[in-house]
RNA sequence: GGCGCUAUCGUCUAGGGGUUAGGACGUCAGAUUCUCAAUCUGAAAACCCGGGUUCGAUUCCCGGUAGCGCUACCA
């Protein structure tokens, strides 16, 4: 049958947020769901907020989630005419009609309102006789286009995911439609739009369902058939509070920067108010976009979780391959200033990945907590030396050790386990205790791989070199390090 | 304040007139003993309150409460 069309539409006033994407995502989703198409228009009519380098900030963001659009970008901006042209029309049919007064007139009027009484548009100009409305135009005075809200009736509408929602007309102003600058409100230019664009479904935040009836009074008005509206919960910070700067991260560039992967944000903004049939957790683009469907929406609002999203970027961490993994962590290396410099071979660094791999929650955590695999210039975690390096004895065990090891022909985990384990022995020490030490000697952490294959991947220069570094350290730091 | 919307473990949610109210993250405990930010096993943890309908409500209805949204010449 006819086709379905839906849009995102963000403003340019702000990088793409967490749960601007969401929304993203879910017109995405139930665009490819119905093998309909999906536009991206920009809202940009707010010419003292919006900036064109955000535009290119959230398509960037966009691309990099892999929300790939069939139309646009369309700009607002560029339509202005036609905005002007519906609402000179809507003036024409009654609809609309000129209004002179200042914002600083609506102002001193708004602030006389005593006590907590609602503030409503009063109708001067609504009211105000024709000849001397003639006039005012006439003379050029400035005016802004408000929409004439008929005084009695209701509006409503079928959200697909809140279902019936309908307001009062009485409670709706007098909005405008154009500005004194000729711009258009959000109101004209999304309807305009979306009747331009086919739009056959309004997907977007549930904090455009109040909006909602002032837009379905302007579809009337134009005599345009009213898309089906679906609102979206809105996502919290974990105060309840509608996400916003104070919540740290929010962007999806901060996000990515975190060393968070595309797909495991998609899946877990998906969920954000969504749970397929099944009840999968994890769950690729492709697969939501098969399963995906609006009606099964969350209704109320949902708190942002970074520690599940962190481990849900785990599980896409460990199940990725490593021609997709290396060139991201050498991206995350050459990000955090630190030269490969102790790995000389491809395969080389593959190894070290690979053993890394299965513990990293984050892109990041390659460059922090693996980065004395990747270069020489790392420290001792103050709380590894306090755990496992506090006996006064273990500066001369390291190097004692550095010595058997530098002697070794062959640098197998096997040999290089018994090595340590007899030097162990020999001094009547518990095993644990010396790999333990040695592990905060090779690299610089409490945590992280066995330590037979971290000396294996080091090799055996480097193994003994810092083995001889950590004991010197501990020598010239005291017998008490911590 | 007005209007609108929402309400299941701490969080994301499934469910739905009779269920041991299910899953996931997190938390806690145990296992592993070479660390844990790995892995495995287990546990604790929820139907906002009050009425009504009903043989029976967490589920349906009404009210309250709370939260959120809108209340601009922002979107």
């Amino acid at each position: 049958m006819s086709e379905i069309r839906v849009r995102f539409a963000p403003s340019p006033t702000g990088y793409l947020h967490v749960g601007g994407a969401r929304t993203a995502l879910y017109n995405w989703l139930f665009a490819r769901r119905m093998n309909g198409v999906f536009i991206l228009r920009i809202e940009d009519t707010d010419a003292d907020r919006s900036k064109p380098e955000l535009t290119t900030a959230i398509l960037e963001s966009m691309e990099w989630l892999g929300l790939n659009w069939d139309e646009g970008p369309f700009h607002q901006s560029d339509r202005l005419d036609r905005y002007r042209t519906l609402a000179s029309e809507l003036e024409r049919s009654g609809h609309a009609y000129p209004c002179f007064c200042t914002p600083e007139d609506l102002q001193a009027k708004r602030s006389r309102v005593t006590g907590g009484r609602p503030w409503k548009y009063d109708g001067t100009c609504r009211n105000m006789p024709d000849e001397e409305r003639q006039m005012r135009l006439a003379a050029g005075v400035p005016h802004v286009v408000r929409f004439r809200v008929p005084e009695s009736g209701e509006t409503g509408f079928e959200d697909m995911v809140f279902g019936l929602i309908t307001v009062e007309n009485q409670e709706i102003e007098d909005f405008v439609l154009l500005r004194s600058d000729g711009q258009p409100t959000y109101h004209l230019g999304v309807v305009a739009d979306d009747m331009d664009m086919r739009v056959t479904h309004v997907v977007r935040g549930a904090d455009h369902i109040s909006n909602t009836p002032k837009q379905i009074l302007v579809y009337r008005a134009s005599g345009a058939n009213l898309p089906v509206f679906a609102h979206l919960p809105l996502i919290l910070g974990p105060d309840r509070q509608r996400l916003s700067k104070r919540h740290g991260a929010t962007s999806v560039g901060a996000y990515r920067d975190q060393g968070i992967l595309p797909e495991a944000l998609v899946n877990f903004l998906a969920l954000l108010g969504w749970t397929p049939p099944g009840g999968e957790e994890i769950l690729p683009l492709e697969a939501m976009s098969q399963q995906f469907d609006l009606a099964a929406v969350s209704k109320s609002n949902a708190v942002f979780d970074p520690e599940k999203l962190a481990w849900m970027n785990s599980q896409y961490l460990r199940a990725l391959t490593m021609d997709r993994l290396v060139p991201l962590v050498e991206a995350e290396l050459k990000l955090s200033g630190i030269e490969s410099t102790i790995i000389d071979s491809h395969p080389k660094f593959e190894e070290t990945v690979t053993m890394l791999q299965p513990r990293m929650r984050t892109l990041k955590d390659f460059s922090q907590g693996g980065r004395a695999f990747f270069t020489d210039a790392f420290e001792y975690a103050p709380d590894a030396r306090k755990k496992f390096w506090k006996d006064p004895a273990i500066a001369g065990f390291l190097q004692d050790l550095a010595g058997r090891l530098e002697k070794l022909d062959s640098f197998t985990t096997e040999i290089t386990e018994a090595t340590l384990r007899g030097l162990t022995e020999e001094n009547g020490i518990k095993a644990g205790l010396l790999i333990n030490a040695t592990r905060v000697a090779l690299t610089g952490q409490s945590v992280a791989p066995g330590l037979f294959d971290v000396m294996k991947v080091l090799g055996q220069k480097r193994t003994v070199e810092r083995l001889q570094r950590a004991g010197k350290y501990l020598r010239e730091s005291g017998a008490n390090p911590a």
